[in-house]
DNA sequence: GGGCTACCCGTAGGTCCGTACGGGTATGGG
DNA sequence: CCCATACCCGTACGGACCTACGGGTAGCCC
């Protein structure tokens, strides 16, 4: 059954609560963007460094994560894409640091937060 | 170039310094893990749905999404199988909650504190 | 008890994402 | 002035994910 006739709204209160409450569609596609972005362990860890150290080149990050600089290449083309980090050419170097306008709720709360409970959690699956 | 000699560690205390405090794999797996599940519109929404109100059944719960019931389905699956949703069985509807064991600095920090930087983001693409 | 309802599950298909590879550009050293 | 380096970019391949569909099971109404 794929569309029902909705002949049951069970619980009509909740579902209104609900409905009225629920971000839209345009929201959470941006903070699903946002989040498919950290979805990725080469990214996420980019990020991670980027926060511990203020500047990293590409060479270095790659070193930094066990990564190969195509990797990471492709995670900073797509950070830098969605402005999640900025970059200043220095020489023939170019040094990747977090976006100004880094959401700084998703810095303080999320990213290390994350991190914390990544550890605390038993398991989950 | 794909795979360098490695000849420029530019910053070796910087790398360093990242590489000791950076979280292992077997980490950001749990870590991006939890993250792809929230990275879903359908999933995103029907976590903030549960937030809400505490119970809901699937069709209910579509009914609010504005989504078949096949989506909500499919995600409600995923969802309980990493352990994030429970479901109480009452009749022939099966009711769907947050799990006891919802990390909840997850719930506070991110689910909720995500949504307030949706609306403020003015835009990341 | 028969039939309908709410939901679950396995399978097939389309689509998007990440990786690997090759070439190209700009910078700095000899 | 020429070559090596650090990095970017376009393309092709492989895989994972989400959706759609059909069948199946458990519980309520008549």
């Amino acid at each position: 059954m794929t569309e029902p006739d909705h002949a049951h709204p069970v619980d009509p209160e909740r579902v209104a609560h609900a409905r009225t409450r629920l971000p839209g569609r345009e929201e959470t596609a941006q903070l699903t963007s946002v989040l498919s972005l950290m979805a990725d362990p080469t990214r996420a860890r980019v990020l991670f460094a980027l926060d511990m150290v203020e500047e990293l080149c590409v060479g270095d990050l790659a070193l930094a994560l066990d990564a190969n600089e195509d990797a990471v290449g492709y995670a900073l083309r797509l950070l830098r894409t969605a402005g999640l980090v900025a970059n200043r050419k220095q020489g023939r170097v170019v040094y990747y640091r977090l976006a100004e306008g880094f959401p700084a709720p998703l810095r303080d709360h999320c990213l290390r937060q994350l991190v914390v409970l990544a550890n605390a959690a038993p398991e989950d699956d």
